[in-house]
DNA sequence: CAATATACATACATGTGTGTATGATTAAAA
DNA sequence: TTTTAATCATACACACATGTATGTATATTG
């Protein structure tokens, strides 16, 4: 046991974090730009200036450089927001903030990742409690308490539905754009415009 | 030039097309279980129970094994059909029938194949006309044609709106149980439901 | 029967990533 | 000032995929 308390609590913090966010950045990009397979330990290294040497010294499990990468991602994605215009209702505004989400180059760095962790089991163990956070952020409850809207209990299963609807055309947005140039697909607006509609419906039926 | 007229007619197509199909089988079934990645020349072999001779005779260019594989889980795909129930609108009927295609497992090797297009160039141009021809099967126009319906012009837009949302969501669920299990997400049919009733909503708005 | 193309299998060279060990530098602690 | 640990670079061995060349068996043709 060290009395070293300097190095207990890591003074160096500052440089060694700076190291790392140099590394998960370089992941960042390299994900929303040649994908997965290609984002190797050699790649993110040279990207990022660095050698192999500093990514196992930070990540001396590989996978878990990934694991970083999947957080910072996602509260970046979170930290996307609109001014909560009061005229919005709270379907009709989770619209408008997944899409700004999702139109993220980063989005195609999640999907990436998603995909690898189903393919790669041992990243995909790891990977899994990120995953499962995230989810846990998404869900209806968490929404309906960030916006401070309330729902009648016997709405909720409906209101649930739609938010799901939206949720999962949203990502297929994401994923064309994707595939795409990261541009939006010629229908998005109009997709877009539905899922307004959709969820201003539901706003206006459901809200008090 | 030959006047091996057998030689050229390839009349040993019999036995090569099987080959082939042995290949492309290995390939869909590869991208479904490990994912792109992993779907290589060697793996698709021993799966196939080749050598990489048989590969490198059949597909000089190995990503045309791709191109052959896409095409072919495309043509599976729209193999899936409903007996078409009069009762059912348009609109419905493709939230039925689409839904019935994005739960298929090859549908994971779809999502793999245009992840990997998007990232690797060379791929991505060999991929372009299968991933364009496809998306020419599913205009609104060709499938209002292949169900015989009719939607007044002034409605045309509203039509491929909904349709196009509904075809997102889809995807969306596609991937869902891509990186997933393969199983059905927790809320796969309440987003199915809100797809059915958004469906049937413009079905009867616009049909006649 | 000889010639030839098809349909594969085998083998070698090369490139690239990874695991892992070790070296070098720096800064803080004793 | 010496020690020690953190931080990163370098180097080697191994695995694995690919490109490519070559070998072989079979069947068809003349």
């Amino acid at each position: 046991m060290s009395t070293n308390i300097a190095r207990d609590l890591n003074l160096n913090e500052a440089s060694s974090n700076a190291t790392r966010a140099r590394l998960v950045e370089s992941t960042i990009d390299l994900l929303i730009k040649v994908g997965f397979t290609k984002t190797t330990g050699v790649a993110v290294c040279r990207r990022a200036g660095l050698t192999r040497g500093a990514l196992n010294h930070h990540f001396p499990v590989f996978s878990e450089l990934f694991v970083e990468t999947l957080q910072t991602i996602y509260s970046r994605l979170l930290d996307v927001h609109f001014d909560k215009d009061a005229s919005l209702g709270v379907l009709e505004g989770i619209v408008i903030e997944g899409h700004a989400r999702i139109i993220l180059p980063e989005f195609k760095a999640v999907i990436e990742l998603w995909l690898a962790s189903k393919n790669d089991p041992d990243l995909g163990k790891r990977l899994a409690q990120a995953i499962g956070q995230s989810a846990q952020l998404f869900t209806p409850e968490i929404v309906l308490d960030r916006t401070n809207k309330k729902i009648s209990s016997e709405n909720r299963e409906g209101f649930e539905a739609i938010y799901r609807t939206i949720f999962e055309a949203l990502i297929g947005i994401g994923l064309g754009r994707a595939v795409g140039g990261g541009t939006p697909m010629d229908h998005e607006s109009m997709v877009l415009r539905v899922l307004r509609d959709l969820a201003r419906q539901y706003d206006r039926k459901y809200e008090h």
